[in-house]
DNA sequence: CTGAAAGCGCTAACAA
DNA sequence: TTGTTAGCGCTTTCAG
């Protein structure tokens, strides 16, 4: 019940509850012999520091938050995992804050987790902190890194949305493919960094590249779920053959995998009919087939947490944006265009 | 950036420390017009308390920990986001720990969480806690709720795992089906809470309530994938029609629609040739049309967290087992068999 | 290398 | 209703 104290084990081991701190927190100024005997003494007794205790003592909680809209999400919960994991490796607590709620939920995080000194450092995920807020984060002084996106005045990791979506398309491009439908949304659908619209451009840039100009109508705005890629490519492949797109480009490959179903539903084979192609290589992406951009949230959570936490104990600030890496995955729902007869 | 302390608080406002704890805890001893005061010297100076000089005053931290074995499954998510968005609007703060990484990982949790005195109370999620660490639990003398499955010694809320495996597959006697094939994996794919086991003998049950010898070739195991579901059905549905069931009942719904795409793949037309239904009612289940036995597990988070909370604050434990509701969403997955000629 | 002692910032008796 | 005071359990100077 009553937890087992410091000087417990000061007594048990002989020596003063200074030096069990130290011996225990590994300290080099202890001899072999005494730090031996407090850690026999502390497992004895089954002795773990008081983390309220030590961090009021030292300023330090080893505690992290991770803050981020969404947690049903295959991007975020990649991130936040690849995060958690690397912290609790390093003996660091990590506290969630999801924001999903909006601005006032978010006042509401930086009270807890900022000002109640409850997180040494921070990890906000495709959360773009408002003027305000990031005066907050220096004024605490405590270091935040920004995934998922370019934060003015924040070290960050963020993805070339528009060189990915770029690539993507060229892809399609390449294979011989003019007539390309894009699901994806435009600015209404836009996000903390502005994704759609980064990921529009991309496409519009390997069109251009290509030569060829982009039918506003092939364009079609979508949710980002399976759902709404589903809704938008049933409009773009119900038309009559000579108008219908050989190829469809989606901005994620939930969206891609609904293209996919809507395709199946109307009759047409991929990628014989149509190639499809999409962002992410979320979970269910190889299962379909679906040729795709990957991205490596797990890793990008990794990296964030690799960076915080040598910012926590160099007080070396990283660099200001690290972009992450992505990588074309081709598999069986992109192929040349067959020749319309 | 010094934070603001309590004493600089106490002086604006012309009282004591004691005085604005009281007063910026609620405590009701406190005049309304020094109450204002004190809110206003607060406000004014951006005052916000230490959580770990309160923690370590009080004894109570105001955070509450998760224990879950995944992040990326639909199911651990959706419990997660309904207990950390009740706990913070109890002014609560979410620390979360995954344990996937196996016992050694779940010690260490332990070690953080409970002895170093981290949380006020644990939800644990799917994980079943084993003597060692039920005593542990006990010996620290701190709430814990388990959800997704009852345990010993602990108030938890469970489903009651068989009744819902055995409302699903009764669905499909009762429509005529006879032959009907089962995907779910038994003891080889068990987890903490027998899972697996406990919907193979709900399948069982309705069968024999049906007057249906169980054919345990029909029986397949499988991990509770779209891609485990896929290949399971594909046995199935691969054998000629006299062999082939007329019907489909998985574990889960991400290996249903694993098998509604393996139909499909083989010519097989939903309902008409094959009926299929799963558990769950998962994100994409009724984009997919798809037959299930739903459950709730973003309410079952609330329903967590806002036991755990009002045992914090009464001091009441719980009910030892709730059980949690469960309910057949019957969509175009399922129909009756057609009469063979 | 080790110990004594002064807090870290707050809460909770206890008095008044 | 409010103030005084004694810690909560640890870390960290400062001496030695």
């Amino acid at each position: 019940m009553a937890a087992v104290s410091i000087a417990q084990v000061a007594e048990l081991a002989g020596v003063s509850t200074a030096t069990v701190s130290r011996a225990l927190s590994g300290n080099p100024n202890v001899s072999d012999a005494t730090r031996q005997a407090v850690h026999e003494a502390a497992d004895q007794l089954g002795y773990v520091v008081s983390s309220n205790a030590s961090s009021l003592a030292s300023g330090r909680t080893r505690n992290v938050g991770v803050i981020t809209p969404f947690l049903d999400r295959w991007y975020f919960t990649q991130v936040l995992e690849g995060a958690q994991i690397t912290l609790l490796e390093a003996g660091y607590d990590t506290t969630l804050y999801n924001v999903s709620g909006g601005t006032e939920l978010r006042e509401q995080v930086f009270e807890h987790a900022l000002k109640r000194q409850r997180v040494d450092g921070l990890i906000a995920v495709a959360v773009e902190p408002n003027e305000r807020e990031l005066a907050r984060f220096h004024s605490i002084g405590r270091p935040v890194i920004g995934v998922g996106g370019k934060v003015a005045g924040i070290p960050s990791l963020a993805l070339d949305d528009v060189a990915i979506s770029q690539l993507g398309a060229a892809h399609l491009t390449a294979l011989g493919h003019r007539r390309i439908g894009y699901i994806g949304g435009g600015p209404d659908y836009d996000t903390d960094f502005h994704l759609p619209v980064q990921r529009y451009e991309g496409f519009v840039r390997a069109m251009h590249e290509a030569g060829i100009a982009v039918d506003p109508r092939l364009a079609l705005g979508a949710d980002f779920t399976i759902e709404g890629g589903y809704d938008a490519a049933k409009q773009l492949l119900g038309q009559p053959v000579h108008l219908r797109p050989t190829a469809i480009f989606a901005a994620s490959d939930e969206m891609a995998i609904g293209a996919m179903m809507a395709a199946r539903d109307l009759g047409l084979s991929i990628p014989n009919d149509v190639s499809i192609a999409g962002i992410d290589d979320f979970t269910q992406s190889a299962f379909f087939g679906l040729t795709t951009v990957a991205q490596y949230p797990h890793d990008q959570g990794i990296l964030a947490a690799r960076n915080l936490l040598s910012w926590l104990e160099t007080g070396n600030e990283p660099s200001a944006v690290t972009t992450q890496p992505h990588r074309l995955i081709v598999r069986s729902s992109t192929a040349r265009p067959v020749p319309e007869l």
